[in-house]
DNA sequence: GCACTTTGGCAACAGCGTTGCGAAAGTAGG
DNA sequence: CCTACTTTCGCAACGCTGTTGCCAAAGTGC
């Protein structure tokens, strides 16, 4: 491009730094701190304190990303004896990015700005088991429409199967997210064996997506995606959130027709070698207990789902607690959070049964041993908002998707 | 001192990066890649491969540290049709660090050289009841002793509980690490009640150690300083450990009188927001299982020393490895060391039990699922020498003690 | 001895945040 | 209304970083 020298990220280990990386490290600073303002704003000298800039570097920074489009001037705040600080903000329809949720028998899809704000959704039903031809069809072409009528790129008419068009045209299209239940590859974008779906063993799912629609896809674990979503708003206000002590750390549980977890760990979601991490369900709780599906014995997922199934609610929160207290004392996270059909057939019993678990851990921790807080998050479009801040967080500086 | 204009870190959330901080971070890649060549050294040119600098980058970054010390050349390489290699190596004596465990009965110190090799130790009886008057008397004497005997330093022959010298005169010490049983705050150094000597809550370790022997002291828990001393062989190496993927993750399991753990995910030390993560004993294996002195029941600790009483060394090792293929399974890490004074008693016999369970679940898992490593690592001095390297760490670019 | 390859330093360069300074835009007081 | 003061924020010069172009040094292979 503009002869810009970027640092080859190729299979990178550690990386050194250069001048690009500390533009691009502390525009997306910037960008994050603008983010967590909201409507409200940020002035110049605001922006300078947090990130630690002069106020110069800052000016200088806003400026390209207000050329840019990415930033605009937003009012002015009360004087305080002098000139009024000039109140910067996100624009957020400068960028948008697709979320796409791959359910069992569903897909649900949802175009967001930059804010993170839905400006578009769909929603189709899907048959998972149906091959990878047809699944790929129908996200394709729910995309494509979903992004044409919202962004005035190509639609995606071509019927399902049919070769539907590219979306380069979008300009500001970051990219597709695409968020799955079953184990998989997320550097890679590749699926292992989806739970009940063998076929799609080893299917390269991010590239082939990305060829068809050609825009970037990335793939990850519904849990983490959730996750990743759900961080923006914990975390994220401000970048606030990844402050000293590790930054803010929490684990969302998810318990639907199985039960799941999503970590995030000093502001990022925490997936493993091999994004593998999360698994919460198959944490033994009871020696030698009833079997599992997984083929182990004591599971949590077992024993919190076979108490729903009986009816005893309090008990399955109970257990779930148990696990979420194994999860807190491992690793000294800061908040609990709860989602998932299950849960939101008895939010408060899941919420009060884990509270009360976590609250006994404090008190045996005695002293400083504050309880960690729990909380449910509702929505049916947890997972696909985090789908799409797969391709958003880069943006902000969170890792690379 | 000359001018070099440093980023404010004070409480410093989310910081901007400028010129310093490329320079801190690409200067201690390069160190930690010489580290991990070793004696065996390495080129520049593998220098710029590693770190993705250029050539000329790293040319100048090992002419710094040359002039400052820390790098020597050291011999060539068998030339490939060209001019040969000029290997670089660490200059181990350019730094020191004393890493001192304060056990229930025990001080054990020693200093270690940039390569973290021990150039000197030495043992004390303490007694942790005993007051913070005597044990920093202890403790203060015994570093200085230790110092002043290798390096040269003013001794500390002052006497125990007097007012021992300063070590500012020993010029390569970069300070002192402590390593603790007891919940502590590793950022403010302050302890909170260790486990049985309630007198220490509140005790600002870090700074009165540090007011005492005129270095930087840093605090932290044992599983995490024996944890990150870890780390450098398995992660450290050449830095790889901070490769694709979140980098080298493991977990160190000590088991002796109790049972804790230290987990290092991504390369770094993961302490959770009040030093308290990896508090692995008191994960709940068994529902209202047998009573645990934490309060709780069925916790792995109880379980696990239990069985080693009745003398059931198989089950205690098939209980440790439920709780381990738990923490796999939450954080999917690439390796699980085990270490104590229990292991230490059959170590061929915990390695296995663990193992098996691990094996086990990668079976459950199915095709790609590689079962988890599993090793011992012994000797009584790996808390000591981790200790140490918490101030190392940051020399190398590892996150700041 | 000559051609070639590879290493690695010197010098010029572009781009980053920083500093010094001044214009702009308010408040406070006469 | 005018003056004095405070605060914001941009322009220009600056120092420092890694990068590029070029060349000497030091080997191998024929």
């Amino acid at each position: 491009m503009g002869g810009v020298n970027r640092v080859s990220r190729t299979k990178s280990g550690p990386v050194g730094a250069n001048l690009f990386a500390v533009r691009s490290h502390n525009t997306a600073l910037v960008l994050d701190l603008l983010r967590g303002a909201g409507a409200a704003g940020i002035s110049r000298l605001e922006l300078a304190e947090r990130t630690g800039l002069t106020p110069q570097a800052v000016s200088k920074i806003t400026a390209r990303l207000r050329e840019a489009g990415f930033a605009a001037e937003a009012g002015r705040r009360a004087s305080t004896g002098g000139k009024p600080r000039t109140v910067l903000r996100l624009v957020p329809e400068a960028g948008h990015a697709v979320g796409a949720h791959l359910d069992r028998d569903e897909l649900r899809a949802v175009l967001v700005d930059l804010d993170g704000a839905v400006v578009g959704e769909r929603r189709a039903a899907l048959d998972l088991g149906g091959g990878s031809r047809a699944v790929l069809g129908v996200v394709a072409n729910e995309v494509s429409g979903l992004v044409g009528e919202a962004l005035g790129g190509r639609d995606g008419s071509a019927g399902p199967g049919g070769p539907s068009g590219g979306l380069a045209g979008a300009g500001s299209l970051l990219g597709v997210g695409v968020a799955l239940p079953g184990p998989l590859d997320h550097a890679r974008g590749v699926l292992h064996r989806v739970t009940g779906f063998p076929e799609w063993d080893g299917f390269p799912l991010r590239d082939a997506l990305a060829e068809r629609l050609g825009v970037p896809v990335v793939v990850d674990k519904d849990t983490n995606a959730a996750a990743l979503g759900l961080s923006v708003g914990v975390c994220g206000g401000a970048g606030a959130g990844r402050a000293e002590g590790g930054g803010r750390s929490f684990a969302y549980l998810h318990l639907g027709t199985g039960l799941g977890a999503g970590l995030v760990i000093g502001g990022e979601v925490h997936r493993g070698a091999r994004t593998g991490a999360g698994e919460f369900g198959h944490q033994v709780v009871q020696l030698d207990g009833p079997a599992c599906e997984c083929g182990n014995r004591g599971c949590v997922e077992v024993l919190c789902l076979e108490a729903v199934t009986r009816g005893e609610v309090r008990e399955a929160a109970r257990v779930l607690g148990v696990g979420a207290g194994n999860l807190v004392g491992l690793l000294d996270i800061d908040l609990v959070l709860l989602g998932g059909r299950t849960v939101a057939g008895a939010p408060e019993v899941f919420v009060a049964g884990v509270a009360e678990v976590l609250a006994a851990r404090a008190r045996r921790e005695g002293a400083a041993g504050e309880s960690v807080p729990v909380r449910v998050v509702g929505g049916e479009r947890v997972v696909a908002e985090g789908a799409a801040q797969l391709l958003l967080a880069p943006v902000f500086g969170r890792a690379a998707g």
